[in-house]
DNA sequence: CCCTGATTCGC
DNA sequence: GCGAATCAGG
């Protein structure tokens, strides 16, 4: 049911640029379908250019995210074997680890988040223990330094895709 | 096939 | 008013 604060959040997040779908699993309980329909009942289509253009991508995050450092042992000869398979493994391993450790001060609920913060999400949505980071880097982007990397990259998308079905 | 927003129309 | 189904497009 649309409240009026479901409609205040899906008028922000619309005008922030978020896709239909991306709206629909951050309100949660809901098809990009209603949220297009409400979106155009409340006569909010029609923004920006084509939203593949017009929107901005989100830069990927590269200065302030340490940690994650692959480490591959050293070989000889021919060493193409070696390489990808290994750091994807480790990559979304140490990324689960990670994401447990938002210290209790930083994390907040979706209705508290704002551009300033980081929007990872941690726990199943609808638990008592669903969160998201809330953190920033030391330079004060919306991304802290633990999520910095992975956030708005396809892995991400994944569990986009889940939480809709669910 | 993945995704996007737009439109229609029964409820 | 609501949103699933469907459409057109990238």
């Amino acid at each position: 049911m649309w409240t009026d604060e479901r409609v205040e959040l899906l008028k922000k997040l619309w005008n922030d640029g978020l896709s239909a779908s991306q709206i629909a699993v951050e309100l949660g309980g809901i098809t990009r379908n209603a949220v297009i329909g409400k979106v155009h009942r409340l006569g909010l289509s029609g923004r920006a250019k084509s939203p593949a253009a017009a929107v901005p991508r989100q830069r990927k995050p590269r200065a302030a995210a340490p940690m994650l450092r692959v480490t591959r042992p050293a070989m000889r000869g021919n060493t193409a074997l070696a390489r990808a398979p290994v750091y994807e493994v480790e990559y979304e391993q140490e990324v689960d680890a990670v994401a447990t450790v938002v210290p209790m001060g930083q994390r907040c609920t979706l209705l508290e988040l704002n551009e300033g913060k980081c929007r990872w999400p941690v726990g199943d949505p609808g638990s008592q223990d669903f969160f998201f980071c809330g953190g920033r880097t030391s330079e004060g982007l919306p991304y802290c330094g633990y999520h910095a990397r992975i956030a708005y990259q396809p892995v991400d998308r994944r569990r986009d895709k889940r939480l809709v079905r669910s």
